[in-house]
DNA sequence: AAGGTTCTCAACCGCGGAGAA
DNA sequence: GTTCTCCGCGGTTGAGAACCT
């Protein structure tokens, strides 16, 4: 059977996203909520096809994205995740709340790798690099492991802690200082250990309804990580700088009124900016009153 | 400073699975 | 059972940034 193309591909757009083109489909998602992608596109004004939609927005719009490089402990979970479930990136991303499979695909070809390689660790077999006499024996002992274990686990890996994982060799011990590190970064509940045990998993958070899409108030601390996210070649990235949900301070009136940034028409962008010393205030020009208040390191982000 | 090379990562492509008709 | 549509995944590409000579 033939496949059809996803879309009509006449007159679309290709390649990095406006600014504008970016308001407009964060402006309809939050509208309307993620409905079908396919629709996407001819609803909210762009000249995309659905699927590029679809990927722009979990890539790299979505609210709930971490930004930056991944910590020494998310490095540490992707290489112990990838050992038992190979390159399923979104298996693997499930496990790291915030992450895209995209992103830790990308990390992993970039960074990841190499760091194995240098390690003397192959990073497809997870195994010491050895001889070639080794290698075929290697493969097909890997080949008759890899079969039943990716079967019945794939969204719940095996970590039993009484059970080594067979490919966890070297970087076992830099893995629990990994751990330990990341127990003391990392919040409690965001630990990914206790989430898998848990089996928790991100493919069973259901999708955020515009309105229910929270910020989280601020917590200067946190936001040192996210700053070091690298500079996109995009033109939208000062925009997107705008959508990192940077960590408020949100008026008290503000809050008690149970009102987001979400909740403000956001096809209107052309928000008044006030700086007024240490904080800026964006300023709603029809209500002439503040609607967001910014410190300083807040700021930086703009 | 200039040119070349390498690195990074957003975006694209094509395929397979799931579900509806 | 077959066909079609849509979604999501994984591999790959290419433009811009960063680095090196």
């Amino acid at each position: 059977m033939g496949r059809q193309p996803c879309c009509d591909k006449i007159g679309l757009k290709k390649g990095p996203w406006t600014a504008e083109e970016d308001k407009k489909l964060i402006n309809f998602i939050l509208t309307n909520g993620q409905c079908c992608w396919r629709a996407v596109p001819k609803l909210a004004g762009l000249l995309r096809c659905g699927k590029s939609c679809r990927l722009r927005w979990t890539n790299y719009l979505r609210p709930d994205l971490k930004r930056g490089l991944l910590s020494e402990y998310e490095e540490q979970m992707v290489i112990e995740l990838h050992a038992q479930l190979g390159n399923r990136w979104s298996k693997i991303a499930s496990h790291l709340p915030g992450r895209t499979d995209n992103e830790i695909k990308n990390h992993w070809n970039t960074h990841i790798k190499k760091k194995l390689k240098k390690m003397g660790i192959d990073p497809i077999t997870h195994r010491p690099i050895s001889t070639a006499n080794d290698k075929s024996q290697q493969e097909q002992e890997q080949k008759q492991k890899q079969i039943p274990s990716l079967t019945d686990s794939d969204t719940t890996p095996d970590f039993d802690q009484n059970k080594e994982p067979e490919t966890s060799l070297e970087y076992s011990s830099s893995i629990t200082e990994a751990r330990e590190e990341g127990g003391k970064s990392m919040t409690s509940t965001c630990d990914p250990m206790e989430l898998m045990n848990n089996s928790f998993c991100t493919d069973e958070v259901p999708l955020m309804e515009p309105h229910e899409i929270l910020v989280a108030c601020a917590d200067s601390s946190l936001s040192s990580s996210s700053s070091s996210s690298s500079s996109s070649s995009s033109n939208s990235s000062n925009f997107l700088q705008d959508l990192q949900f940077p960590d408020f301070e949100w008026p008290c009136d503000y809050m008690s009124n149970s009102m987001g940034l979400w909740d403000y028409d956001l096809s209107r962008w052309d928000l008044l900016i006030n700086d007024n010393g240490d904080k800026k205030q964006i300023v709603d020009p029809s209500l002439h009153c503040p609607i967001m208040v910014l410190d300083q390191e807040s700021w930086a982000y703009i």
